[in-house]
RNA sequence: GGCGAUGUGGCGGAAUUGGCAGACGCGCUUGACUCAAAAUCAAGUGUCCUCUGGACGUGUGGGUUCGAGUCCCACCAUCGCUACCA
């Protein structure tokens, strides 16, 4: 008979509830600490998905695993419930954020209760509410007067249907992710976050960090740093000077002309009268791409000469200059020297305006490609017969004596854009005054709450719609009663998600982020699961943030999360990504209606390894299920009673091998996130009890034990029609015995040249004379090789003998 | 184009200090139970052949080795990130 899973699993999830299982304290310091942590999710209207529950499983399995292995265990749930989605709503519902977030909230708990999951319920937090933003704020603050937070006017993304300006992970292939309209560039004062101050620590630290090597990889990549020179050119005839960074400055022999980006701010002051007209015609042509126009005719270079000559400083020779947009504005100084004989975009550039290509590196044929392997060099004077990283030193020190340029350093990584023309998002607490001058909110101000309003239109010219908010944009110094405006930007999302992980360890704390003897107890986080998707831009930022908390004394450590894991995708029976439109979404709330939620989590950790993106499989679930039943079936009969079979003093002989190494398995391959080979495992188990007369009760327990991680409620049914009282949850994990994993006895294959074609059972501690020995006398061996010369005999004790013969 | 990852039965996947390829699950086949079906239990299930045996087999082609899914070289395919970063 089947289990019936919607009572035991109300019965236990209200026993949970009412028990406070889970609540965690903060004292129990002398036992060792674990802090498992998932990616908190954005309460959408749509609801849970079943990916949410992949990540959310895998957690929950370690920390009550760390529970009953005696550890304290902190694992909190909370809402990251800023957020566009939210405001696009607003806008055409006409109903305040608040409400339906909230709605939404509850609906996301309701469904993650639902799962059984262990988190310390009142540790919950919600970006959204004042008594936690009052300290993203408080951040804010002290970014601000470190001189990490400043306003600066930047070409950004401006989204005019949507009447915002988006960051450059909004916007994708040219559109905005969200609705899909067009995005074109405006200058505008915005606020920025100087993160490139804490580029190389973001870097170096790195290699601390117990991550996967593929998202540090994608961080080091994003950071980009690239070390090189900065030399600087004179404008011919003329007092200008510019700076060019190049990684190559060994090439600089090589240079035949020179780019700007079309913005670089001295196109105007050189352009001569005869070009200038094309100049400005480029320039507007560039200015009015979109990004998706820029890169999608990225294929064929376009520029146009200014007129202007440069003096190369390494030997006087006039290069002209050029406007083109393959080079960028932000990145470098804006400008480049041209060196086409290596370096594949200037070859191009050169040769479609037909400029000249000089070779300085030997070893390819510049006729045909550019050349960008080593070699040494040539036409370059004092660097001739250097190779390049010789050549690279020896120019730069030459730069340097010469007052020419010097060694540099440069970051693809920029500043972070952080405000937001929006009105569902924590507010800056900054006040312009009228007399020019700005200050940051006093703190004992904060939170700066949101006000009320009934409109959540965007202003249209760029604002946030709190512009609207007259009353609470006005403001009056008490003391002066000089008149200024607030900061009506709000903060990006990622603001919010950059401490979270903080705030769980002291949730209610008034007069901190959290108390500093908790922080000590608890950081860094132990394991941080969740979506890959996140691999680069949350956890570079929320890095930034705890190191730079660090560094003002706010949080002990140096970095937030000490281990990483990204969770894959689950995707539709049709091997396609779940959509809406693709009509292949599997909603958590049906499964659990007809399979229980200890059978979703069951069939979600064992598909596949964690990392992986697999199909969901309707089959694979309802296989689930069955083992569920099966292991129900072995131990309870039709009225709820434990089955005879189990018994107290069954001999242990027939089990223990297979219950040890159960033990074990689980226990590593848990312990390692490698959840499909440890169910796997307790698969095995049960089948194997299956085939005996009498199965002993302490490897049953022993077993429930090991399965309560993963589908705790049916464990703790078990667990009470085993004869026990209370919650499995603090049980001790159970031990192996190490004595019985050796066997006396061991199977050794015989190969010959290669191929099996006997087996010998033998004692475990033969030395490899003695199997040599074995091996060579045995019926199929000698049958085998009849008539042949034995050539050699490999021997290897515990595995195989392999015997060559011809 | 760059960086990274992954290619194993009909399907999801196991196997990593190089040592019996395909654990476990799904699906399928057969049998038991049943009037029947479902459920359950038992047996089987990589491909091929001349079937008490044997050959072949981990994307493709080479290589190292007594021995390669695993190591090396080249290539192909798929996915993720990034896209003129000087």
């Amino acid at each position: 008979m089947a289990f019936s899973h919607q009572s035991i699993e109300a019965k236990w999830q209200r026993y949970w509830e009412e028990n406070k299982t889970f609540k965690t304290s903060d004292d129990d310091l002398e036992r060792p600490k674990y802090y498992a942590l998932d990616m908190f999710p954005y309460p959408s209207g749509s609801g849970l998905h079943v990916g949410h529950p992949e990540g959310y499983t895998a957690t929950d399995i370690l920390s009550r695993m760390k529970r009953m292995q005696g550890y304290r265990v902190l694992h909190p749930m909370g809402w990251d419930a800023f957020g566009l989605p939210a405001e696009q709503y607003a806008l055409e519902t006409n109903k305040h954020p608040r409400e339906f977030t909230q709605a939404n909230i509850d609906n996301f708990r309701r469904q993650i209760k639902s799962l059984g999951f262990s988190y310390d319920w009142d540790r919950e937090v919600d970006t959204t509410d004042p008594a936690y933003y009052k300290w993203t704020q408080w951040i804010f603050i002290q970014l601000y007067k470190k001189g990490l937070a400043y306003i600066d006017e930047v070409p950004v993304n401006w989204c005019p249907a949507l009447g915002t300006v988006l960051a450059n992970e909004e916007v994708v292939d040219g559109v905005s992710e969200r609705g899909g309209h067009p995005v074109v560039q405006k200058p505008m004062k915005q606020w920025m976050l100087a993160i490139t101050k804490y580029a190389d620590r973001l870097l170096e630290d790195l290699e601390e960090l117990d991550w996967p090597e593929s998202i540090k990889d994608m961080q080091r990549n994003w950071i980009g740093r690239s070390e090189g020179a900065d030399v600087r050119f004179s404008v011919d005839g003329s007092e200008q000077t510019f700076t060019v960074f190049t990684t190559r400055p060994d090439t600089l022999f090589g240079a035949t002309y020179c780019v700007f980006a079309p913005e670089h701010e001295l196109v105007d002051k050189i352009a001569t009268e005869s070009q200038r007209a094309a100049v400005n015609a480029y320039r507007d042509e560039a200015a009015a791409k979109t990004e998706l126009e820029r890169t999608e005719l990225q294929k064929d270079k376009t520029g146009v000469f200014t007129g202007a000559y440069a003096v190369n400083p390494v030997n006087g020779e006039k290069l002209p200059i050029w406007i083109a947009d393959y080079v960028l504005a932000s990145y470098g100084s804006g400008a480049i020297m041209a060196v086409p004989a290596h370096d594949e975009r200037d070859y191009e550039f050169a040769t479609a305006f037909d400029l000249p290509i000089r070779e300085v590196v030997e070893g390819g044929d510049i006729s045909e490609a550019a050349y960008t392997e080593d070699g040494p060099h040539t036409q370059s004077g004092f660097l001739n017969g250097l190779y390049t990283d010789e050549a690279i030193t020896k120019m730069i020190d030459w730069l340097e004596s010469e007052g020419k340029g010097e060694r540099q350093v440069t970051y693809r990584l920029r500043d972070w854009l952080f405000s937001r023309q929006r009105y569902w998002g924590e507010p800056i607490p900054v006040i312009h005054w009228e007399d020019g001058s700005m200050t940051h909110v006093s703190e004992d101000e904060l939170p700066i709450e949101l006000p009320e309003m009934d409109e959540f239109k965007p202003s249209g010219t760029g604002e946030s719609p709190l512009a609207n908010a007259t009353e609470w944009v006005i403001v009056e110094d008490p003391a002066t009663g000089m008149k200024g405006r607030r900061e009506t930007n709000t903060m990006p999302q990622w603001a919010g998600s950059c401490w979270y992980y903080l705030r769980y360890i002291d949730p209610d704390n008034p007069d901190a982020l959290a108390d500093w003897e908790k922080m000590k107890a608890w950081l860094p986080v132990d394991m941080y699961i969740g979506g890959a998707e996140h691999a680069v831009l949350h956890l570079l930022y929320a890095r930034f943030w705890h190191k730079f908390l660090y560094d003002i004394g706010a949080v002990p450590t140096k970095e937030p999360f000490q281990r990483l894991y990204n969770q894959g995708m689950i995707l539709g029976e049709n091997h396609e990504k779940m959509s809406k439109s693709k009509g292949n979404i599997v909603n958590p709330d049906d499964i659990l209606e007809t399979h229980g939620a200890d059978t979703l989590r069951l069939y979600e950790m064992f598909m596949g390894p964690l990392d992986a993106s697999i199909a969901w499989s309707s089959n694979g679930l309802d296989g689930a299920r069955r083992f569920l039943d099966r292991v129900w079936r072995l131990v309870a009969d039709e009225n709820g009673a434990l089955r005879s079979v189990i018994q107290k003093d069954a001999d242990t002989d027939a089990l223990a091998k297979t219950y040890h190494e159960t033990v074990q398995k689980v226990t590593e391959d848990f312990e390692n996130l490698r959840f499909n080979t440890g169910i796997s495992q307790l698969m095995v188990f049960i089948n194997e009890c299956y085939k005996q007369e009498a199965i002993p009760a302490s490897f049953i327990e022993g077993f429930v034990k090991l399965l309560s991680p993963v589908a705790p409620h049916i464990a703790e049914e078990l667990w009470s029609i085993l004869g026990h009282e209370g919650t499995i949850a603090y049980e001790p994990w159970p031990v192996f015995d190490e004595s019985y994993l050796v066997e006396d006895e061991v199977e050794i294959v015989v190969q010959i040249n290669g191929k099996v074609r006997s087996k010998l059972i033998v004692p475990a501690d033969i030395d490899k004379e003695e199997l040599e020995k074995r091996a060579c006398e045995d019926e199929k061996v000698q049958e085998a090789i009849q008539g042949q010369t034995v050539r050699k005999v490999i021997a290897v004790p515990g595995k195989l003998v392999n015997i060559v013969a011809n």
